[in-house]
Formats: structure tokens, C-alpha cells, sequence
DNA sequence: GTTAATTGCGCAATGC
DNA sequence: CGCATTGCGCAATTAA
């Protein structure tokens, strides 16, 4: 009746007090990943929007480049000379 | 000593229950929403790895376009016709 | 076989 | 009022 499978009280609530301390750091850390996860997708849009960024800037290079393919092979003369051209985009 | 601040002890099990109710509704919520984020993190990633590519593949067509013209200025024949070159990258 | 970590669950306080 | 959310402890289970 006063007893459990434990030796003692004492021992009980040393366990009980240990376990306690275990799910408090666990949940910490539960928190913490979470919340890394979250930063985590915040990262990614930011880096998405870059790259679509630099995605729409390359194509505008490709036609402007094609332009001035185009432009020469047509026959008219070239305004820039195409070093110039190109080194411009750098 | 046998009450609480509750009506009744019927009164206090009812408002229990349901809580319990409620707590267990808030945590599927909440795993839902984890499990959300995680699979938006997975889904950043790849959209991520496509722009990567498709950012490559820009840059070398920037940089094939800038050698046809290099080649042309520089008085070369282009083997190519200009009009072929672009296509061939559509 | 022991100890720490994780998990489901209920309680109570608090937020909305 | 009443549901939703949150911190906390208990106990069972799992991983180290």
C-alpha cells in the first residue's frame, strides 16, 4: 500500500525530478529546431528570388546578344563594337 | 475540502473532458503545421536546384552568343547562320 | 541494466 | 463564455 516497485520515495523522486529536467531540454531543443526550420524557409525564398532575379537578368543578356547577332549577320553595322558590348554586362 | 472552486464535480470532468479535447486538436494542428513547413523546405530546395540549372545554362548561352560575336568582329566566317545558333537554343 | 531522450496525455493557467 | 494555446509533470517507450 505505501509502496510502489521503486526502493523508495527519495529514489522516485529522483528519478521523477531527472526525468522532469530531460523533457524540459528536450522540448528546448524541439523548439529550437523548429524554429532553425522556419529561418530555414525564409533563407530559401530569399536565395529562390535572387536566383530569379539573376535568371531574368541572363535572359535579357541572351537577347540582347541575339539582337546584336542578328543585327550583324543582316547586314547593318554593329553600334558598340562587341567587346564593348559584352564587357558591359560584366 | 471536498470542492473546488467548480459547481460540481460533474461540472469540473465536463470542462476537463473538453479540454482534453481541444489540447489534443491543438497538437495535431500543430504537427500538421511542422510537417508543412519541413515539405516546403524540400520543395524550396528543388526549386532552388532547378533555378541553378537553368541559371547555368543561361550562362553558357551568354557565353557561346559572345564568342559567335567575338568571331565575327574579329572577321571570321560563322559556321553557323546566326538564325540557326539562336534556335538551336530555344 | 542503467540513464537520458522522446512521446502521448492530462492539468491548469492564460490567450483570444 | 468557451475553445485554443502553452508550460509543466507523469508514465511508458525508445535510444544510447
Amino acid at each position: 500500500m505505501g509502496k510502489n516497485t521503486y526502493k523508495d520515495e527519495d529514489e522516485y523522486r529522483r528519478r521523477r525530478e531527472r526525468n522532469n529536467e530531460a523533457v524540459k531540454k528536450s522540448r528546448v531543443k524541439s523548439k529550437l529546431r523548429s524554429q532553425a526550420t522556419h529561418e530555414r524557409v525564409q533563407q530559401l525564398q530569399m536565395e529562390n528570388t535572387k536566383l530569379e532575379e539573376k535568371i531574368g537578368f541572363l535572359a535579357s543578356e541572351v537577347e540582347f546578344l541575339k539582337d546584336m547577332l542578328c543585327a550583324n549577320h543582316s547586314g547593318k553595322t554593329l553600334f558598340f563594337r562587341p567587346y564593348f558590348i559584352i564587357s558591359s554586362f560584366h
